[in-house]
DNA sequence: GGATGCGGGAGAGCGCTGCTCTCTTCTGTG
DNA sequence: CACAGAAGAGAGCAGCGCTCTCCCGCATCC
């Protein structure tokens, strides 16, 4: 595929990976809303139309940035838990989120990009799909660890909930018990809030050390999906 | 002030009002990044540079698009919660936050304006925080009752927390325990993340009955705060 | 009541953007 | 080796935020 007319595609993914490394240097540093097509084939020393054999508009390259800080998110919280690996289920949980916190501090335009408002106008393809479920399929790993372990508290879901709950259970991890998966989901939203409030600003004035508010509120979050206690 | 010269000034409050309105129509129509200053003039018949008579820049007329957002989340918030007045507290509770969903899905531009990602380069400037405080007082004013009435369950604090608990407290309400506090601020956090996560379609494939997925998550969420299970 | 000062609209223009189209060069392949 | 197709160059279009200069007319003050 990518190999196999040699030289000729070999030059193409180089070139359309050094745009998406200018590219990135220009997100990283002025955020989504300031990348310049333009710029970016002015630093790479070409002119901007022929940047357009390669990404066919603005948000195509978006995109791609978009896969990329995904995956980047997405690796860095396997990493986490990867280390953890031996230590309880709440303990792994809190690493994790502490990692996708610190990915998000340290990379607040990518952050913003993926978890922020969209582009307007613009919708994810379902290309992003596998790269941004990543965090989620971690989450699920360390709860699925613990239902096979020592347990798993179930936590409360009213009757109305039910239905929902199982299609959600189906799709995502039918091993587990529906319970767990909807009070997991909900988690897992809440665990951008609390980033996306400290990231964005909105803790400015109200939370001062962060780190230890963000880890116990994560803590909770991880007993409110029925992890046991550290 | 605004009235003392007559005619002059009253023409001039008027134009500033149609400005801001023919905005909102176009943030509500295509977002905030295709809010276009140019457009407003053409709109209303005037050339663009006379707009800049009325607002120094496009980030002063978002500026104050954002405060007429919270304000007008915040009067909903506030409504909301007036007609459930005599229900029990985590009714209160969940009333005001299916209001604040509410709001979100039927001004998604506007929401994406004041809790999405910010807009690059921009930082809110401190005439913004009255408007954006009153959900949250909305919801302290719920607790409160809560801690006056018949009473209100502390969840768990950490001794490291404490001192940052304490902090929180005193400037956002030194009449409720330290612990109430706390966990009211992570929900508060938490709710947004609920609330965008499905605007911005992290939902997509997932959660399908949102509303009713949405109504047990922020009962849970009440319940964290310590508020009576309805 | 007439001179005056200033608020506010008009217009031109600068430098930037995304994107398109055409022309040309070069290169890998049959 | 010839040739198709890939890829870069350049000009150009329509739009943007913002500035500056000009000018009109209304409200004020003597």
């Amino acid at each position: 595929m990518s190999t196999a007319h040699g030289a000729r595609a070999r030059a193409r993914t180089e070139i359309t990976a050094a745009i998406k490394d200018e590219a990135r240097r220009q997100l990283v540093a002025d955020g989504a809303a300031k990348l310049s097509l333009r710029a970016v084939a002015r630093e790479l020393g070409m002119v901007s139309s022929a940047l357009y054999r390669y990404f066919p508009s603005r948000d195509d390259l978006l995109t791609a940035l978009i896969i990329d800080a995904y995956d980047s998110l997405g690796e860095r919280a396997e990493a986490a838990h990867g280390k953890a690996a031996d230590a309880s289920p709440v303990a792994r949980w809190t690493t994790v989120c502490e990692a996708v916190r610190a990915w998000a501090l340290g990379h607040p335009h990518e952050y913003a990009l993926i978890y922020g408002s969209p582009v307007p106008g613009y919708t994810a393809p379902d290309t992003t799909v596998p790269a941004a479920s990543r965090v989620g399929l971690v989450l699920i790993g360390i709860v699925r660890a613990a239902h096979r372990g020592p347990g798993l508290t179930e936590p409360p879901l009213p009757a109305e909930l039910r239905p929902e709950a199982g299609r959600m259970t189906a799709d995502l991890a039918p091993d587990l018990p529906p319970e767990t998966v909807t009070a997991l989901v909900a988690s897992w939203a809440q665990l951008y809030g609390l980033v996306g409030f400290e990231l964005f600003g909105q803790f400015n004035r109200v939370v001062e050390d962060r780190e230890t508010f963000f880890r116990h509120a994560v803590e909770r979050l991880a007993h409110g999906v029925g992890l046991r206690a550290a």
